[in-house]
DNA sequence: TTGTAAGCGTTATCAT
DNA sequence: ATGATAACGCTTACAA
C-alpha cells in the first residue's frame, strides 16, 4: 500500500510538504502552486489514499461519530438518519451505526465498543424511548470529554438536544380544528411515561385557554400503554363513542393512534370526514397514502438530523479548543400538512 | 486517557502480557489464571478501554466494514440493514455506513472515505439498482484485495453476493394460484432493465410448462418505467380488464404494483378476492396491514443480511491466510405468505 | 517555504 | 511464561 512517504520521494519533496499539502493546512498558502500540483499529480499517479487511521492515531480525532439508533428499521429512525447521513457528509465526518434494539444491554456494549473506537461524539437517535437513560449511561463518554447530542427527544444535561416544539405542534393542530368551526373535540393522550406526552398536551391547553374553548373531560382519554398503537387508538375511540358524549372532531396523540381512530369510526358507521374530522401528529410515510390521506402535524426529521450534527460538529470544536462544553437546546418547528380527514362541521351537517 | 502502558506498569507486568492477555491471543493459554484476573481488575480500575485505532494501524486490520444503502429510508434496506447490524455485532466488526442516494457521484465518493479509513471489506445493500455498477466501479477495492458483498441484487464477479431464489418464488406462488384452482391468470412483468425481472419470469414459465398451463400473452402486460409503482400497477390492470380476457387470477411483480391493481380492480367493481384473486412479491410490511391483507411472496431480507456479513467475514480470513479471494454466490430461498388476496375460484363463483 | 524527527498506542518478532 | 523493542503511517513542533 503506498504511503505518504512514497508521494514524497517521488515529488520530491518532504512528507511534511505533502501533508500539509493534502490537509490544506493553514501553511499551504505559502506553497507554490507549482510544487501542489506536482505532488497532487504523484498522488493520482501512485493512487495513494491518505491513511485516516493514522492520521487519526496522531492527531487525536478520529472524525468519527457513534450514531445510535434504538430501532434502524423504524421510519422515524431512518428519516432523521437520511438527514444525519447528508450533514455528516459535507462536514468530512463518517458515522458507526449501532442499533441499540431498545435493550439496555446492547446500548451499554455500544457505548463500549465506540469508546475503543475513539468517536469524537455520539449522536443518539430518539434512544431514550424505553431505556429511559439516566444521567449515568452516558457517563462514560462525558467523563472523556466526548460530547453528546440527542435527537427526537429531550435529554436531560449534559447532552444536547434537538427536538420537535411538540408544544408549537398541538397549538397548531388545535387551532387548525378551531378555525374550521370545531368546538366539541375528543382527545387521546400519548402514554403516561413518554416525555412528549406533557408537552404535547402543554400546547392543546394553552390554545384552548387563549380561545376560550372548554376542554371536556369527557372527551378526553389516554393511551395505556408505553407506546401507541393502532390498537389503542382503535379501542379508545370506541370508548370515547361509548361515553354518548358528542364531538364533530378527534386529536390522536400521533398518526398510527389516528389509523386506530379512524378504523374505529368507519366501523361504527361514522365517515371521516364528513361525520367527525381526525387530526395526526407526526407525519409519517404512510399518513399521505392513508384512506383518506391523513391531515397531521409534519416533524422535519430529516431537518432535525442534519441540524444534531450541526450541533455536534460544533462541540466537537469547543473540546478542541479546550473550551466548557455546554449542553445546547435547540427545537425545530413543526408544520400543519392538511389532507383529507379534516372539514368545517357545516360541511358535515350537509353531507350527513 | 490510560494506555496499555498504565495498565502493565499498575499491574507489574509487560505490555506485551497485558496485550496478549485482552486479545485472548493463542499465548493467553499459558499465562497463568492469577495474572489475567490482576490485569483485569487493573483494567477496570484504571477504566481502560483499548484504543482500537492505534491496534488497527499495527495489525493492518480495523475491524470496520463498509455498508453502501441507495437509500437509508427504504424499508427494503433498512431491513437488510437490521440483519447486518446483528451479525456485524457478533463478530466484532462495526459497520461504517454510507448512504449512495442512488447517486453515481456519491458513490465514487463514499468507496474513496471508505478506502482512506481501510475498511476490511464493503457490503454493497441493493446497491446495483440505478448505478447499474459496472465491474470497475469496484475496482479500486478490488486492486486492494478488499472484499466485496452484494446484498440483495445479483452482481458481477469478483464480488461475491447473497440474494433471492427469485425463480424459486414465483414458481411457488404461481404453483399456489394453480393448486386453488386458477387457469386463466393474468401477469404484470417487471420493468426489461432490471435484472431480477428475467429470473422472475422464468420461474413462472418454469412451473407453467410443468403444469402444462398454458400462457396467455393477452393476459401478460409489461411495466414501461424503470422502477415498479402503485400507479403502473393501476394502470395496467385496467388495460387488462380492457383487453376483455376473462381472468380468475392476477400475479403482480410486486407487493406495490399488486396494490395498485387491487385498487383498479375494486374500481372496475371487480371485489378481490371474491371475483379476483391477487398475489403480490416481497412482503413489504404494509402488505400485512393492507386491505384485504396481502398474499405474497417473503424475501427474508435480514436473513440475507446477516448471511452477506458471514460471506464478508470468510472472504477477510481468506484474505488474511493470503489465499486467493474468490467470490461466492449465496441464494435465500423466499416463503410463500398466505393471507387474503387468494382463495380459489370455486368459491369465487359461489360468492358472486 | 521546506525539512527533521519525535511521538501517537498498539501488536509482532524475537529473546530470554 | 514474560519482556524489550521495533515498526505501523501519519501530524506537528521546531529548525533551517
Amino acid at each position: 500500500m503506498v504511503t505518504i512517504q512514497d508521494v514524497a520521494r517521488e515529488s520530491g519533496v518532504s512528507v511534511t510538504t505533502v501533508s500539509v499539502i493534502l490537509n490544506k493546512a493553514h501553511q499551504a498558502r505559502y506553497i507554490p502552486a507549482q510544487t501542489k500540483n506536482r505532488v497532487k499529480e504523484v498522488v493520482k499517479k501512485l493512487g495513494y489514499h491518505r491513511n485516516l487511521i493514522a492520521s487519526s492515531l496522531r492527531s487525536k480525532r478520529s472524525r468519527t461519530f457513534g450514531v445510535l439508533v434504538f430501532d434502524i428499521t423504524d421510519p422515524y429512525c431512518t428519516e432523521i438518519l437520511k438527514g444525519i447521513e447528508g450533514a455528516l457528509y459535507r462536514y468530512g465526518y463518517v458515522p458507526i451505526l449501532m442499533d441499540a434494539q431498545n435493550d439496555r444491554g446492547r446500548f451499554n456494549r455500544a457505548v463500549e465498543t465506540l469508546l475503543e473506537r475513539r468517536i469524537d461524539g455520539l449522536i443518539a437517535v430518539a434512544v431514550a424511548n424505553f431505556l429511559n437513560l439516566g444521567p449515568d449511561s452516558l457517563k462514560p463518554l462525558v467523563e472523556r470529554g466526548i460530547p453528546v447530542v440527542s435527537v427526537g427527544r429531550r435529554l436531560a444535561t449534559p447532552a444536547s438536544s434537538v427536538f420537535t416544539d411538540y408544544k408549537a405542534g398541538t397549538r397548531c393542530a388545535l387551532e387548525h380544528l378551531y378555525t374550521l368551526g370545531h368546538r366539541e373535540i375528543a382527545f387521546i393522550k400519548g402514554p403516561k411515561d413518554l416525555i412528549d406526552t406533557e408537552q404535547r398536551w402543554n400546547g392543546i391547553e394553552e390554545f384552548a385557554k387563549a380561545a376560550l374553548l372548554e376542554l371536556n373531560p369527557r372527551l378526553i382519554v389516554q393511551i395505556k400503554g408505553r407506546n401507541s398503537s393502532y390498537q389503542e387508538g382503535f379501542e379508545l375511540t370506541e370508548e370515547l363513542l361509548r361515553r354518548q358524549r358528542h364531538f364533530t372532531a378527534l386529536m390522536a396523540f400521533d398518526d398510527i393512534t389516528a389509523f386506530g381512530a379512524i378504523s374505529a369510526l368507519s366501523n361504527a358507521g361514522l365517515r371521516v370526514p364528513q361525520e367527525c374530522s381526525v387530526i395526526g401528529f407526526d407525519d409519517i410515510p404512510e399518513a399521505a397514502f392513508y384512506n383518506p390521506p391523513l391531515t397531521t402535524v409534519s416533524q422535519a426529521l430529516a431537518l432535525q438530523g442534519s441540524l444534531s450534527v450541526e450541533v455536534l460538529v460544533q462541540s466537537v470544536r469547543s473540546v478542541g479548543q479546550k473550551k466548557k462544553l455546554t449542553a445546547v437546546y435547540r427545537t425545530v418547528a413543526p408544520k400543519l400538512v392538511v389532507r383529507r380527514t379534516t372539514m368545517t362541521p357545516i360541511q358535515q351537517h350537509a353531507l350527513a
